[in-house]
DNA sequence: TATGAATGAGTTTTCATTCAT
DNA sequence: GATGAATGAAAACTCATTCAT
């Protein structure tokens, strides 16, 4: 729902199908707006909470309201419609580090709002997006793994801008800098307990961890 | 529950090899000897690679040589068969860990030393301790992950007094600084490959983003 | 039933292309021309390829450029459209057989032209009729069985006229040397190898098999 | 039923299975003599009568009287069993035409009777290997053709002995007079009707038609 | 005529588990 | 301890067909 109407140009993309000819008549048939994005949406929740291998055809169709055959009318097979759901969720972490990024200059200040929204994203466990970029089950195909690989490549660039524009001491290599930063911050997935201090807190103090005075 | 008491009786059971010098056996059947120690190894093995679900028992028996009704003789459920063997990792990675540490004084040479067998321990990849250390699949029945989670538990605390052994500057949370630490450490296992620096190499650079000159 | 009486009618409707001079067309709507034609014509590639249980609507009505749920409007079942594609290919079949035969008046001669005619036809496998004539798969419905025995049993008739026109030896039944010409005809579907000898040469020597000098 | 005892040794590599072991303790065990012959029995009536693609491994189990999950403990996957049933086809085949081969000497007497044998196994239709040594579907999976061609030849081989003992003509290529006396034969499953002349009559005189006084 | 969505019954296959021998 | 047979539930996927728009 949230994300049915425009907002993202990234979408397009994401779900593949770009709409050549868009329905010109509009007034007429409020029908099914956007039953993929539905789709997704629902797929996307399940696949976050249950994992690629635990959440079946049938448990999504049936969230869905629909017999699984049905499924195949919009979705070729499982791993296609994991792709899809794992690329939405990119999208949607991109989106959010984004917007949380975009009205701050400062390099650090940007680096540790892009935190916050990460850790935000990944703990709100809205798609399984949150656990792929953490989690690397051995659970998924070869294609599979480097369909998703390449999506969360498509994440990690953003962050890279981030970490690249930070001042470090000598000797830091951005690329450590870069990957254990996020390594602690997605650990958080596994210990994270609600009720203790709230994400952004969390990340803030994660951040700190790696922050050095003067440099 | 059997092993969440003690804290030893489970190794010995476990892993087989925890013992020094070998049992008297003198008045005891010389019954199979360690028929049981090899099933782990085995099945260690492949959890470690497929990961659980896809893992199955038939692969398990087929590597082991039996069939896999067979099984059911020396382990109830695929799920006990699980535990024993992560909890066999887990004995093997603190094993190494201390191995590692015990010639050690300085708290922080210490725990560089831990750092390192730690992700030496992690990207040989030998057992699903490694994976499930770092990932946290949402592939697990409640009851596994609990006996899971209790493992890892032993685990960390066998990192904790190593990290708290170390100075660290005010304002600094030892938790998050645990946490933090080991999270940037189990990314590795999503990002490493061979060829480049070494584990060793990777591991020491890591600790060294977290540390500070002097308080 | 629709296509068991007249024998004639059938065919018009098939291919489409039975007629010599094209309609006058004067006062008719110009509706459309021959999807229907066209669509036996892209159907009959794919059933002769692949077999009619491994032919999809699917599959066809995406060779058409169709939706599959679309296809239904042409015709009202896969049965139908299969026997109406096998009824094109018979007509096919019965076509170059007689143009074939048609400038020749020695009846072993014609017997000859149309054998190469047949073989050459068959090994084309344009359309099912290739395969059907030949082989007779448990595969079909007995609804569907009777209509495709039907319009075999129609090329059938064409072909009888010519080995019926033949001098044979006595004792000699005539429809044991026409089936057992065809069925040896028929088998070269099953061996043929292009490459080696061209069809005609094996319908000729195939033919030569069953030929006497006297009589 | 009639297969499972001894007689013929070409079953024990038709059913693949050798066994190594042959069960020591004979006297005590007589349950399940051979589960795996009756189940090819069983299948091979049902491949018969109903093609490969309409035979599902749900009724072959219910035949058999056990669940279709239990079908995979027997054979790995349904080509598998085919090919099994197939190949035990071909061996009775084999054992048929030698069988009625063996007490004569006349290589056209012997060539007569191998006819009749084979269109007598071929309109018994006991097995789908009377189909497939006919018929050609292009139903088949390339992996599954190719197994079932090997066991096309190694009847054909068979056949090839006895035509190649019979004296022809000049100018009639031996290949081709085995290709087309077989195909002539295998037309019978697509035509012949019971009540009729009998399948010994009809192959003697589709025999005839390939034969010739002198030379 | 065509589309897009859905149906419902079917397919093969996998797998943890049980149990008599 | 091990075997071999079977269970039963679930999995992903296919497909002919229907129908409102």
């Amino acid at each position: 729902m949230k994300k049915s109407t425009a907002e993202s140009p990234v979408r397009e993309r994401a779900t593949g199908r770009s709409r050549a000819h868009p329905p010109p008549k509009a007034a007429s048939a409020p029908i099914a707006p956007d039953r993929r994005a539905e789709l997704i949406e629902k797929a996307s929740r399940l696949f976050g909470e249950r994992g690629y291998t635990k959440t079946s055809m049938r448990d999504i169709s049936a969230a869905f309201g629909i017999l699984h055959g049905s499924l195949y009318h919009h979705f070729g097979s499982k791993e296609e419609l994991f792709i899809a759901v794992y690329a939405a969720g990119v999208d949607r972490f991109i989106a959010d580090v984004e917007k949380a990024v975009a009205p701050l200059t400062d390099p650090w200040q940007r680096l540790e709002a892009a935190c916050v929204a990460h850790l935000e994203a990944l703990l709100r466990r809205e798609s399984p997006a949150a656990t792929v970029l953490a989690d690397w089950s051995s659970t998924y195909t070869d294609h599979l793994r480097m369909a998703l690989v390449a999506e969360r490549d498509r994440y990690e660039k953003v962050f890279s801008r981030l970490t690249d524009a930070v001042e470090l001491p000598d000797g830091v290599k951005r690329r450590y800098f870069r990957l254990g930063l996020l390594g602690a911050l997605n650990g958080a997935l596994m210990w994270y307990q609600s009720g203790r201090d709230s994400p952004a807190t969390v990340a803030r103090h994660l951040l700190g961890l790696f922050r050095r005075k003067a440099g």
